[in-house]
DNA sequence: AGCGTCTCAGCAAGCGCTTTCTATTCAATA
DNA sequence: TATTGAATAGAAAGCGCTTGCTGAGACGCT
């Protein structure tokens, strides 16, 4: 059998409610009862039950962290520097937290699925990163499940994702609007005028965002956005080298292509170079997000630096009570633009 | 108040037991019945209370991950494709698991105190992936701690890392003493001699694994391995990086340089650019694991492939009892030889 | 008609912990 | 010396669920 609280309480010969009171230190024992418990915890390899305090408790020590995909070093990158101000181990003293990663894939369903499953597990925290879906009937349902939670006391931080309304959810938001703008704005002060678009999966907040400023940035300065220039994919390598073979033969005299994001871009970059098209003397090249393999790309690429460390240690502290929401809830997180080899000045036709 | 069990028992005009039974599926109940009780859940939108049917059952539907960083897709890989399995929402009906995440930092104390909070949540099962730290006591406190859970009914796997003795755990190992081997013979084949080596942090299961292979297939050729021709660091680009330098610090004439993986393979070809060294034709690099991104270098990487996703989905199978374990609990899993453009003849001095 | 059998539902005893309320002790105060 | 009040420990009532056991019908058999 496995070792209960009142095991350990017989051997230290104290009642149950004084072990669990030492265990939490959440009420005066006299130090000698500490020790003699803290002894017989040690003898006995005592390890709380997790289920058992969480349900007479009614609280949790799990925090949720959902991202859309797991091994993109955009959502890990937030991830990790959620958990290590969730103060999992390591963190400071008292709360000792898990924090749970749940990879949705960017499916509305298992979004859905997993808000329920912290639910059930009555969640301390969750936290939801990156681009939301934009479809209505899902938005809602979401919106429902945390305003849910928020009544149920679990504290809601949106990270990289745009606010919530009326779900109590606190949101940081990235700029993505601002950000793209900057960016082709860039583009189009070296110069360049036939500019190809390659976005992100449609109905998503992220894709959105980014081409509106991409084409705020176009109308700004009376460039005429043909809709054959964008051409929408998914947010990896391999769309991105798909896109531009596409965007490619609809206008050869391309002299620019900005992509949703850095691994978009990548892929960008290997199409080009397989067309025999040089970057950025013929093609400029522009990502978003600024991952860290970015400034190894050859040439480097230029894209929007996305503070997603600063971001997410922000909202593990704002989820664990340790920093005062912003105000209104709401904050909204700039982008850097990062100019390096991958723009440059148009081909002379 | 939130909604129990026994509020929905009232509502379908049943007893708690019945509701339980319908929820859990695992008991004969008449059809209408079920039906019922399926309408008053829904009308009340009763979400079932984790922690207190985790008590009652005995058991948890939480999965452990054990990752050394999360913000690297080595690992995210790997998880992904566990959690794929898991399971969680999307998968097949029934066990819906909750996959946890947690990020050591490859911080032994870390780990150890992540595997005694899986064990306070009585974790279903846990799984370990990479390497481990090579550090006698704290290697008896893990391998302590994985024999205590899987005493208490927790499944362990091990998946990417070496086989822990004598504790229960199914372990799934890379071949990365193979994989260095090879990356090196063809290194050596194209008639390389001076080769210098970026080693991952000491220590480190893999990092050890790697360079044997490495020390092995010089041998195997004759060629005497300079003990200054191995530089340690951690696994990552920039690491990658700065050992290149001091690594032609100490010996400028090198034409290879083989790297513990492919971040720091990146790190590697960098630092080698900014030297006015030309890839493969002054230096040839190789990495090893194969990441996305590797083919996208210029010129791309020549690696070791190693299937983290299917490794990762035959863990998870394994995790979940849905495959069997393999004979004596250890499977090896080798790695193919990835031949690309960044290797090539040695420079004719 | 009598009886074993099978199906389905309820009772009630926990699961292992937290926490309120109560009891005891002992020192400080009147 | 009697009295008050900290300080500390224990008793016990749950927290919301699962499940072994019991019981009530319904059915088919002899």
């Amino acid at each position: 059998m496995t070792v209960t609280l009142a095991d350990v309480a017989a051997r230290a010969q104290v009642s149950p409610a004084t072990v669990s009171r030492v265990l939490n230190g959440n009420y005066p024992v006299a130090a000698s009862t500490r020790e003699r418990v803290l002894r017989a915890v040690d003898e006995l390899d005592y390890v709380l039950n997790g289920p058992a305090s969480a349900l007479a408790a009614a609280t949790s020590d799990l925090v949720g962290i959902l991202v859309n995909d797991i091994a993109d070093p955009f959502f890990g990158i937030m991830a990790s520097a959620i958990q290590a101000e969730i103060g999992g181990p390591g963190g400071r003293a008292g709360g000792e937290r898990l924090a749970v990663v749940c990879n949705t894939g960017g499916s509305p369903e298992r979004e859905l699925t997993y808000l329920t499953l912290l639910q059930r597990q009555r969640a301390a925290a969750v936290i939801l990163t990156g681009g939301a879906v934009e479809n209505a009937p899902h938005a809602a349902a979401v919106a429902a499940k945390l305003r849910k939670l928020a009544d149920a006391g679990t504290r809601v931080v949106l990270c990289g994702r745009p606010p919530a309304p009326d779900t109590g959810a606190i949101a940081l938001t990235f700029d993505n609007r601002g950000g793209g703008r900057e960016l082709t704005e860039h583009l189009i002060g070296l110069g360049h005028r036939r500019l190809g678009y390659i976005a992100g999966p449609e109905e998503r907040t992220t894709t959105r965002h980014r081409l509106e400023g991409h084409r705020a940035a176009l109308e700004a300065h009376g460039i005429e956005d043909d809709a054959g220039r964008t051409v929408y994919g998914r947010y990896d390598r391999r769309s991105g080298y798909e896109a531009t073979l596409e965007l490619l033969r609809r206008d050869p005299s391309l002299t620019a292509v900005v992509a949703a994001n850095d691994s978009v871009a990548l892929g960008a970059c290997a199409a080009l170079r397989d067309s025999g098209l040089r970057i950025p003397e013929d093609v400029s090249v522009a990502g978003f997000d600024d991952l860290p393999f970015s400034i190894d790309a050859v040439p480097s690429l230029t894209t929007v630096r996305l503070p997603l460390s600063e971001a997410g240690a922000r909202a593990g502290r704002i989820a664990m009570g340790r920093e005062e929401p912003p105000p209104g809830g709401i904050a909204t997180i700039r982008g850097e633009l990062m100019v390096r080899g991958s723009s440059g000045g148009p081909r002379v036709s």
